[in-house]
Order: structure tokens, then C-alpha cells, then sequence
DNA sequence: CTGCGGTAGTACAGGCTTCAACTACCCGGA
DNA sequence: TCCGGGTAGTTGAAGCCTGTACTACCGCAG
């Protein structure tokens, strides 16, 4: 699998030239997409796939660091926001065009529309088979 | 990316059948296929895209669970060879089936057989040039 | 209103990976 | 022969992720 070597290489150059990794870059992508730059830690999780726990762990250091904020929620007394910061906003327009370019320059550049098509179809198969799996753990209990 | 969903999915299969990581069994499958079973660190760690630390822990643990041993080379003072014992190649033996049966399951065939062929297309040019870049980092310099 | 199962988030310990020393050894040139 | 640069591998600390346990809160049934 190349795949690893893709991640890995994406991961780099964000850390080299913004000093945020690709996780915590998608995680301010999302943040951005979301009404009032604002989400729940949970929908926040399950939108990445990622545990609640590392979400926890991110979003620390990413409070550390001034990219977010963490405010309690209003609505649900269990609840967390995170909350994007000016500064947040900032990194991620700057990050932004080198997530790109290196995803240009090492994937879609290389591949064929029809191949980089067939890419998309067979990764959103994979995803969606294995996300309904998990939910419930029924698999073969 | 679905991919990390994927090899997530592999390497916690792998762990619960089998009690070894999917870094682990792919060591076991290159031991298997090298000569008497033997490889040298450096060469392991090349073919696997894995630091030198990362081989050296990775086969430390290996090692306290009886899958290899590690033997100093003969051919050359500073050299290790990782060696694979009768307990690796049981298990290598034990978990192929299933890892074979997870990558059907999870990818294989929920794609065509042309789709399919496009990601290994895509995935050998990807890890060409990232592997073509790194070795002298010559990069832009 | 009280109890209770379920949800949200965090804390902590343990495991894996990385990075930067550091040791040991190889080899070619002076 | 001896030196110096390069290679092989290891070590230890620090960072990130996982699983588990725990607290706090929600909301419904009785």
C-alpha cells in the first residue's frame, strides 16, 4: 500500500510548512465548513473516524496552540463546542494551498481522470461498508 | 481517505485472531520469501518503507514473542540479521487466510476488476515517486 | 421525583513511531 | 598503517493513538 507513504508525505509537508498535522488540518477544515465555525466533539469524531478520546487529545493541543477554543454547550449539559479561532482560520487558509498542491503533486497528477475516478468509486465503497459494520458491532455476533 | 479505515480494520484483525500487528505480518511475509528465512535489518526496513528505529523495535517485540531471532552477520561486523523461527512461520501460516480474507472482503470485492487495476496503477506511481524523491531528498535543494 | 440505562467527554496507562544521539564497524586514500 | 567519512543498528525520550474506566449529564418509565 502506497497509501501510507501519501498520508505520511501530506502529513509532512503541513507540519514543515504550518506546523499542524493532517489531522488536525482536517479537523479545522471541518470546523470551517461548519455553522459558525463551531461543532460537537462526538459529530466531530464520527465525521473523521477517529476515536472520542483522540479527538480529546487533538483539540487540546490545538487549544495550545490557539487554533480552537473549547466552550461548554449550551443546549446539553455533557457537551463540548470546539470553536475555531481567528488564528485558526488563519493557519488553515495559509495550510491550505500546500494541502493541495501536495495532493495534486503526488496523486492526481499521476493518475489518469478514469483511473483517479475508479479511486474515488472504490474508497467510498470501502468506507461505507466499514462504517456500517462498526455502528453496532453486529458483524457476526 | 478510506485507506486508513482499511489497514485499521487489517491490523485489528490480525490482532485478534492472531496477536500480531500488520507491520508484524508483513515482516513474517518477507522472511518467508528470503532466503533461509533471513533478512538484514536495513534491507527489511527498506522494503517496508519503515525507519531503521522502527524495524529495530518492531523485531524486538518479535523477538520476546518467539516469531524471530536476531543474529549478528557474518559477513559484515556492524550487520543483524533478523531470522524467522518455527513459531514465525506457524503463525505467518496461521494469519494469511485472514488477511487474505480481509482484503477481499474490504476491498477487493467491492471494487471491479477494472477498478481495481486502476488503484494499482495509481498506488505503483505514487510510491515510484515518493520513493524516487526521498533517497537523496534532493528535492528542490 | 426518582431511578436507571444511555450518551458526552476526559483521564490515565500502555503501546507504537519518530527523532536525535550514540556505538560499532567498514573502506578507501594519504 | 591510520584517519575520516559513511553505513548499520540501537537506545531513550517525546509524541500520538487506543482501550478502559470514570464523572457528569440526559431523558424516560414508573
Amino acid at each position: 500500500m502506497g497509501t501510507e507513504l501519501l498520508n505520511h508525505q501530506l502529513d509532512r509537508e503541513l507540519r514543515e510548512e504550518h506546523d499542524i498535522s493532517f489531522s488536525e488540518y482536517e479537523i479545522l477544515v471541518r470546523l470551517s465548513e461548519a455553522e459558525d465555525g463551531r461543532m460537537r466533539m462526538a459529530i466531530l469524531a464520527d465525521a473523521m473516524s477517529h476515536s472520542r478520546s483522540r479527538v480529546t487529545h487533538t483539540i487540546a493541543r490545538m487549544e495550545r496552540a490557539d487554533l480552537v477554543v473549547r466552550e461548554a454547550s449550551r443546549a446539553d449539559g455533557r457537551g463540548v463546542e470546539a470553536v475555531m479561532t481567528e488564528e485558526g482560520r488563519r493557519v488553515l487558509i495559509a495550510a491550505a494551498p500546500t494541502h493541495v498542491r501536495g495532493v495534486r503533486e503526488h496523486l492526481v497528477d499521476l493518475a489518469s481522470k478514469q483511473d483517479f475516478a475508479a479511486l474515488g468509486r472504490i474508497f467510498d465503497e470501502v468506507s461505507d461498508r466499514l462504517l456500517r459494520a462498526k455502528p453496532d458491532e453486529a458483524d457476526i455476533r
